[in-house]
DNA sequence: CGGGATGTTGAGGCAAGTCAATCTAAGTGG
DNA sequence: CCACTTAGATTGACTTGCCTCAACATCCCG
């Protein structure tokens, strides 16, 4: 019924308004999800880690992300119409999803509200302290994160260029917010401060996200 | 087990992070959905009108977003357990809220996209073009638009100020784009060079928004 | 017919983008 | 194992588009 499969780093596991008749569960590895502009502009929408699903629900199984493995992932494969049978069995199953149907609408205003209207220091903070919560990692001696996407990757999520990244990365550890001892590994000396320049209490709690 | 209620103009239908024990389809009229930050900046992450559904399908029913009734509005208000109930009986009913909220996902997504690359004259002209086709009015000689909503709500939702949105409707109508008989009425004047502005070759067809 | 709220227009500044150069790290092949 | 290559990251100089601040116009609503 369903099957693990292997999606070395960089390859595409849906394509922009393209038909998929696969529903994946995400088991290891990082998946971005975006949008190209037909200039060339890009957006990434989201990231999808372990226990995040991918695919459509809806019958015209049309996708409208592309997405692409950030790292080597590992993936749960379903057809899209066994998963659909399953799901006709077990409304529970259904109202689950509608659930974290619902917590990925919250996210995604979460997103809308930092494009719209938070500065690149606010916005990099949010994504860091989201990061480090979401998927936590082996940890170093204090509090770390390892970050497995590109500077262009986050350049691309937050609504920046790359050199805003930088620099931001760069007064964030002038300011002795982070260290930086390798370019995808932050490590965390001030979360307070990070807190406060986010503009956040306490991180939302939320279930998987639904990607599509 | 459902009654009709009015909100006028201006009311809060619910309250950014308060509880909510009701769940509303909305009849007529049109509602914003916004997050303040604390130092007061304004994010509109979505707009409700007839046959939209507001509020939280979840246990805790805490709301994310304030809820504002744009002009006044007749909503169908269930009590939040009888609708959770009825929801049990009907798997039907619950998978076609999870196609609306893949249908509202898809959405936040556009917005994400406008927010995060696209000019201040896209996304003026996308809105538009959006506002246009989703709620339907009375209209002219030609094709119109009536916009309900003020010009400091675009600015929020568009995540612009609103002068740079002024300057956008001025820049519309000197380009012969639309005319503005009233500050509220949009007559289209060319819809090609509005849908080439905007980036956009058709409009997505999307089912009935969820609003939390 | 006021008067306050809303919308428009103008002038100027600055934050973030653009362009370009340098530095670093990770491969790759001899 | 080390030189070479290349992609990615950082830093700097410069530009510009949008925001800010301010004045004015217009629209409602009492």
């Amino acid at each position: 019924m369903s099957h693990s499969t292997l999606f070395p780093k960089d390859s595409i596991l849906a394509t922009q308004d393209s038909e998929l008749d696969k529903v994946f569960i995400i088991v290891d590895g990082i998946i971005k999800l975006y949008q190209i502009l037909p200039d060339g502009r890009r957006q990434i929408v989201g990231f999808l880690g372990p226990g995040d699903l991918l695919g459509s629900i809806k019958r015209n199984a049309s996708v409208h992300s592309t997405a692409e493995a950030v790292t080597d992932v590992v993936a749960c494969t379903f057809e899209r119409s066994a998963f659909l049978e399953f799901l006709q069995d077990s409304p529970d199953l259904l109202f689950e999803l509608l659930i974290n149907a619902s917590d990925e609408i919250e996210s995604q205003h979460d997103h809308v509200i930092l494009l719209g209207c938070k500065r690149p220091h606010e916005r990099l903070a949010a994504f860091l302290l989201v990061m480090q919560q979401r998927w936590p990692v082996a940890r170093g001696n204090g509090e770390s994160a390892h970050i497995p996407m590109a500077r262009a990757d986050i350049a691309d999520y937050l609504g920046l260029t790359v050199e805003t990244v930088s620099r931001t990365f760069t007064r964030f550890k002038k300011l002795g917010f982070i260290a930086l001892p390798r370019t995808n590994l932050v490590q965390f000396r001030d979360l307070a401060a990070l807190y406060e320049v986010a503009g956040l209490t306490e991180l939302p709690v939320r279930g998987i996200s639904m990607g599509l």
